[in-house]
This record gives C-alpha cells, structure tokens and sequence, in this order.
RNA sequence: GUGAGUGUAGCUCAGUUGGUUAGAGCACUGGAUUGUGGCUCCAGUGGCCGAGGGUUCGAAUCCCUUCACUCACCCCA
C-alpha cells in the first residue's frame, strides 16, 4: 500500500469544513483591517530564507527542503511566508503603489522536522504582513486583530503574549552583557543551553530546563536594555492596547527564533497542545526589507499555524452538508428519471443525492438516512407510469405523490431547504 | 538528531502462565417487512495478528531484527 509520507498529512471530509469555516472568518475579518489576500509560490531560491531566516537557524541548517531543479539550481520549499511576501513586494515595486500595504496569505509550508502533536512536515499558516509603517499603532492593530479574529472563530482559552526585543541598535550591546553573563553560569547550564549561548543567546530565556530557568531569571532582562526610543515604542504599542481593550501579558522570555525580528514581537499561546504552545506568533522586522535588496522600509507581521488553532476549536455538531433531497429510484427507467430529476434540483441550487447501483429500497432508504437528507424522492415503476414521484419527508415521516412536472417547484416551496 | 510507547477486521479495541477454527462493538450486505430509513432481532461479508527471522510439538502471545505510527526532547506556527 502506498502511504502519505511521514509528516504530510490528508485532511478529510468532516475536519475539512473547520478549516474552510476558519479560513472564510480570517478572509472576512482581515478584509475589514484593509488587509488584501496576496499569493506566493511554494518554491523559492534558497538564498531568499538564508538571508531572511538566518544561516544560523535551525530551520536553515537542517529543516529546509531543498532540490536541485532539472537544471541543477537549487530551490526550496518555502518554511514560511514572511520572506516570499517581502521578496514580491520589493519586486513588484508595491511601496511605490501606496505608503502602507497590507497583506494575508493561506497556504502550505514545509519543514522537514520529527512530527509529533502540533508539528507536522507540512503545515498550514494563514501569514500577516503590514510593510510601511513603524507606528506602533499599527503593532497594536495587527494584535487587536488577531484578538478579534480569535474570539469570533471561539478560540478563547488562549493568552497573548508581548514583548520587545529592541532594534538593532540597542540589541547588540545587550547581547554581548548577556553572552558575558551566561559564559559565566555555563556550567550551571544544560548542553542545550550551552551550545545556544554560542549560536542565539536570547533563546536560553524560553529553555524548559528549570536549573537554566532559574539562572535566566538573574540574567540582565533586553526591556531594561532597549534604548529610550524603543521603549517610548514599546509603551505606545502597550497604551493602545489597553485603550482598545486587548488583554495581553508581558513575557520577558518571549523571542523569537527567526533573526529577522526587531522591537515588537508576540505569540499567542495555550497550555492544551504539549510542547508546542505556540498558535501564532509574529512580531516587527523593521530591517528585513532593507537586508533583501529593498529600500528601508519597516514591517510586522504574523503567522497562525492553521493545525494548532483548529485543534483548538471546541468540536461542534456535524459541520458537513448534508444533502436535501436524496433520490431512490427503481428500474433502469426510473434510475435514468432519477438522473434527470438530481439535474433539475442541482441547477436550482438543491443538494441532491441519488442512490447507485441499483440497491434495494430498503438499502438507498437507510443511505439517505445515513446522510441526513432532509426529503427523499422515490421512483418506481408504477409512478413513473403514472408521472408521479413521491416526496418524503424524512423527519417527519410523511410522503404525499406528486405529479413528475411539480416536484421541483413543490420542493421549493418548502422553506426550510433554502 | 536523541529518547519512550504502540502496531490484531474499514474504525475503536478484547485476546488468560504460549494450546485446537483469532473475538466484540460500530460500519457494510441480506432477511424478519415481495417497494420505505433511524430502534429491535437473525444471518452474512470482511484478518498473511505491521514485516522478516528465531525458540517450540505448537506463537497474536516469548526472543532478535526491521518498518510504521504516536508522544516527548530539540525546534517552531
């Protein structure tokens, strides 16, 4: 038997209707913050995440799926969206268009790690771009709309967590106090947190380990490092926040583990998916576009992993439609009626079913039972003599004959179908 | 990359210290009802017990190898 590979997965019929459930919200509420749906290739040169992502990053060292093409140049899955929406705005020349753009995309991404609860090979993200401006009125926006969107798609048991990592120029200084310091615990350290002491320092504050825990809490914090810029910035993006009524928690420890990110950055958590209790995160990269040959232009955004935040929405009844007419009929004559009458409901606008391979009454009764159709109509030989079909009404278990020619219209009279 | 757990019917799972022909529920098909669903009853279809090797008179069960899946570390959405 041939199987998915490992960490790609089917999304089937009944878990399928959340995500168009999810995606139809995000469309419908992003839409009314201005945003506009942009989409981008799967593939991209590798050189596009090296440079955005980090070299050093995990998810550039060994995560990327990368091939040669048939021409020997090699090109990679993208892992995430941000640098492919970066990438066509400088190409296209966007911030020519208007002064702030504002962005969504939908898709897969691909990385190749271990699967577990939460992770997978390929995953889904709905990605967030705003390019243009460094308001932290627009931080504030871009977190009051994710808030938004959270509570309306009843993802509630959820906590938004800010935090600023400063801009490159109040960071580097901080980052070197902080690498002193922690050279100087290293031995109190686990070898995961000695190793990233060495490659991104800032990523011992969200270790698990409770002896490295304990040490972070003493090292020196980035919000008491950030220059006074920053902070007013940090302050501003906090005070809009509170006067729009958005609930948040600073979170010292929050960083991020792309290199691109600057100033504000936030993640949305939860405690109900096991290691990974991220469901969206994102923050502001006020360099990015500069580093990728662009002008220097600021931007934030953010990504929701579609599989975390589905997992999360409390399951409610059968979201599938169910058909509202389903079609028995008996006899090859009746059978091709059968196929004449679906025609007719379907191009009105009627789900409509019919039974195959000519089973018994009894087996396509129980099959449109099993598919919840709300009537069924029966043809058999002897109405079909008469020009007659009979309309049943499932839960109500009443049916009345009705002549051939009325059925359609006599179904759309019935209100509750449409 | 590291560690742990689990693999038996389409699905969810039983299966005793190794013992005859491997079971149940759900689902599916047929019947009770010659052309009428859900509930009930009866019957039926469906298994290389993940794969390969070993121990044994005898293996779903014990041992080894391997594969797959799951979870955790790591990483991240």
């Amino acid at each position: 038997m041939i199987k998915a590979i490992k960490g790609f997965h089917d999304i089937l019929p009944g878990e399928v209707e959340k995500w168009q459930f999810v995606e139809a919200k995000a469309r419908k509420i992003f839409e009314t913050f201005g945003l506009s749906e942009i989409k981008i290739p799967v593939v991209e040169r590798i050189e596009l995440f090296a440079r955005s992502i980090g070299e050093a990053t995990d998810i550039v060292e060994k995560e990327m799926y990368t091939f040669p093409d048939r021409k020997g140049e090699l090109i990679t899955l993208r892992p995430e969206a941000t640098a492919s929406v970066a990438r066509a705005y400088i190409e296209h020349r966007l911030y020519e268009n208007k002064p702030v753009a504002k962005f969504y995309c939908i898709g897969p991404m691909f990385r190749h790690e271990r699967p577990q609860k939460g992770r997978y090979r390929q995953f889904h993200q709905v990605n967030v771009e705003v390019l243009g401006t460094s308001d932290p009125a627009s931080d504030a926006e871009m977190m009051t709309m994710l808030s938004h969107f959270l509570t309306e798609i009843k993802v509630t048991e959820v906590e938004l967590q800010i935090n600023s990592l400063g801009c490159l120029g109040c960071r580097a200084p901080y980052r070197k106090e902080l690498i002193l310091f922690m050279v100087n615990k290293s031995a109190e350290l686990c070898v995961d947190c000695q190793r990233r002491v060495q490659t991104n320092p800032l990523r011992t504050f969200d270790c698990k380990n409770k002896i490295c825990q304990e040490v972070t809490t003493l090292a020196p914090k980035i919000l008491e490092h950030i220059c006074a810029n920053c902070n007013h910035n940090f302050e501003e993006v906090q005070r809009n926040l509170r006067e729009l009524g958005v609930s948040y928690k600073i979170n010292p420890r929050l960083v991020r583990g792309l290199d691109y990110y600057t100033k504000t950055t936030f993640e949305v958590v939860t405690d109900k998916l096991g290691g990974q209790n991220a469901v969206a995160a994102g923050g502001r990269y006020d360099g990015l576009i500069k580093d990728l040959g662009g002008p220097d232009i600021p931007g934030l955004g953010f990504a929701i992993g579609l599989e975390r935040l589905i997992s999360l929405i409390p399951a409610e009844r059968d979201l599938s439609r169910s058909p509202h007419i389903f079609i028995a009929s008996l006899g090859s004559d009746a059978k091709i009626e059968a196929m004449k009458l679906a025609n007719k409901f379907r191009f009105v606008g009627i789900r409509t079913e019919i039974g195959y391979d000519g089973k018994s009454l009894k087996s396509q009764m129980r099959w449109a039972n099993r598919l919840n159709a709300k009537y069924v109509v029966i043809i058999g030989d002897e109405e079909l003599a008469l020009g007659r079909v009979i309309l049943r009404d499932m839960a109500k278990k009443e049916q009345e004959e009705i002549e051939l020619t009325r059925i359609v219209e006599e179904v759309n009279l019935r209100k509750e179908i449409t």
